[in-house]
DNA sequence: CAACCAGATAAGCGAAGGCTTAACAGCAGG
DNA sequence: CCTGCTGTTAAGCCTTCGCTTATCTGGTTG
């Protein structure tokens, strides 16, 4: 029994698949299987076995996962805790959907780095919203941000901004093809859910590395893209960018702060949870552009896990 | 970091030294000396460190202790839950002092799992005194049958029996010969108690491997042997052995039992502690010669650990 | 100073962990 | 019946764990 094979046991359990839980840790699907081949073997029990919709758990398994998960999370507490008592900076990992991500995840951990004033080493990553519970309630990560999460009664999830979703265009723009970020592969994300609702067929649309790319060919005349309002204002002020007129848009749109529930969750992540709450935070997220300086900046992880 | 490494680590906080820690784990010094090498390494912290008296921790090394424990505890904590959700037998995982150990655990034992209705696999184990607060904290006991254990504010330490020790020998016997069991070489037990306040010199005691061993040698003329009034009550009744007068006996002892706190420890080693305070518990505990059938018979673990 | 004790280090070894790719097995839907 | 999806098994590989014995080191203690 190790602790590898109790993350992925925890994962699998969480996620419902075997493939999830390989693909959220970024490694094959073997690799998982066989973890947990292992535990299945050491602890004499099936533990997860197929079900008609996702894996499903054992009584064995039933019983083990509270405990593994405790156990899983208390080794990420471990080595924060060692951490922070030899005062080296404290870690503190931020997921967030791509488009959130790319704008206003950097911004946010340098601003709180520089104002929370401790020694701290923040990372932000780009993740499925299928699998930010499971990160956070692993604490693979210590919060994510993007929309709501309910359905996992440990976790904590707040709006912390409120945005508009509308659709962009160019002058010459059709609404013909959808020009779109990554995101919104994701079932889950608002964007994907705004295409749903104006029934969007696959073939329309045409996926960008990043919201920034898509805007430009949406200016381009290439087709309409989604955007936040507040994010594309200066473009459309500009004149590059117009608002298309959709039956769904504008669409009201919470962006969520989730955590472990606040007895729970490491004191940074709380602290950056209330950081999101100020004034300070609410401009960054109005206002992003701002960038911050190549010194400070970390390049996003995509998806996964840190290790 | 795992969790062997983690076992190994809070032993030797526990019991302050690495030679203890490997004593009890029954592995060689080195063994445990490369664990906490390796532990250090990964977190970057010394943790435990050689002090005046005994290895004294360093401020990561407090904070890991008490998480490290936890994920230990916890570990033991999942091998139970999925066995019990399975039915299979739980484990209940005794140790006692040698003199304890030598009569009186395995009939209790055997008459708990007859009378709990339960399935479970009990096994008893010897274990020096100084030990025994490190292994019922860490979950590598579920009791502890011995002297009172202070010291450590999670453990219950509740007597549950009141015995008179008193020194006996054959009718040719002197006192300058001792004959005693293993548990006089355990500076925490009564009998080495005993041995100090009457300041016998080391080169008068003379060990055997058991209590039953020392007392035929004392019926032969070999000396003296410490020994519980109502554990001798047949052979002095017989006439094999008679009482010796000393300064100090008899001596009031108390045997207590051990265990984490009430709301901590696992139901099965509260159902034991209860079963300690039956009639039943307390018939076995005054006339153990009763002895159980061969089928049932499981020979304790010396010192040290099961796995 | 020598002796000794406890812990750390070195070197070596077998077993397990943990990863990969490739192939297999059960089961849906067309 | 075939195809596609998902989980498992097989085989190979490298690393790490975890243990041993032997040796080194540093602080006490006579």
């Amino acid at each position: 029994m190790t602790l590898t094979q109790l993350g992925a046991f925890v994962l699998v359990a969480r996620l419902g698949s075997v493939k999830a839980a390989a693909h959220a840790l970024d490694v094959s699907e073997p690799a998982v299987s066989q973890a947990l081949a292992a535990l299945r073997q050491d602890l004499g029990d099936p533990l997860i076995e197929r079900g008609p919709n996702g894996m499903t758990l054992t009584p064995g398994g039933a019983r083990l996962l509270p405990i593994a998960s405790q156990m899983v999370a208390l080794g990420a507490e471990a080595e924060a805790a060692v951490r922070a008592a030899q005062g080296r900076p404290e870690p503190l990992r931020v997921v967030a959907t791509s488009t959130i991500a790319e704008f206003v995840t950097a911004p946010l951990i340098d601003a709180f780095a520089r104002r929370a004033g401790r020694d701290l080493d923040g990372s932000s990553g780009v993740a499925g919203t299928s699998e930010m519970s499971a990160l956070v309630a692993n604490r693979l990560t210590d919060i994510a941000l993007g929309p709501h999460l309910g359905g996992d009664s440990e976790l904590l999830s707040e709006p912390v901004f409120r945005a508009r979703l509308i659709v962009v265009g160019g002058s010459r723009s059709s609404t013909s093809t959808w020009l779109v970020d990554p995101a919104a592969t994701d079932p889950g994300s608002e964007t994907s859910r705004l295409l749903r609702r104006l029934r969007v067929p696959d073939d329309r649309i045409r996926v960008y590395p990043n919201q920034t790319a898509a805007w430009e060919a949406a200016a381009e005349g290439g087709g309409v893209a989604p955007a936040f309002a507040h994010l594309v204002a200066h473009q459309i002020r500009r004149g590059e960018l117009s608002v298309v007129a959709t039956p769904v848009t504008p669409m009201e749109i919470r962006w969520h702060a989730t955590t472990l529930g606040a007895d729970r969750r490491p004191p940074l992540a709380g602290a950056f949870r209330r950081f999101l709450g100020t004034p300070e935070a609410m401009h960054l997220m109005r206002q992003p552009g701002a960038g911050i300086p190549p010194s400070r900046f970390r390049p996003p992880v995509y998806v996964t896990i840190w290790s």
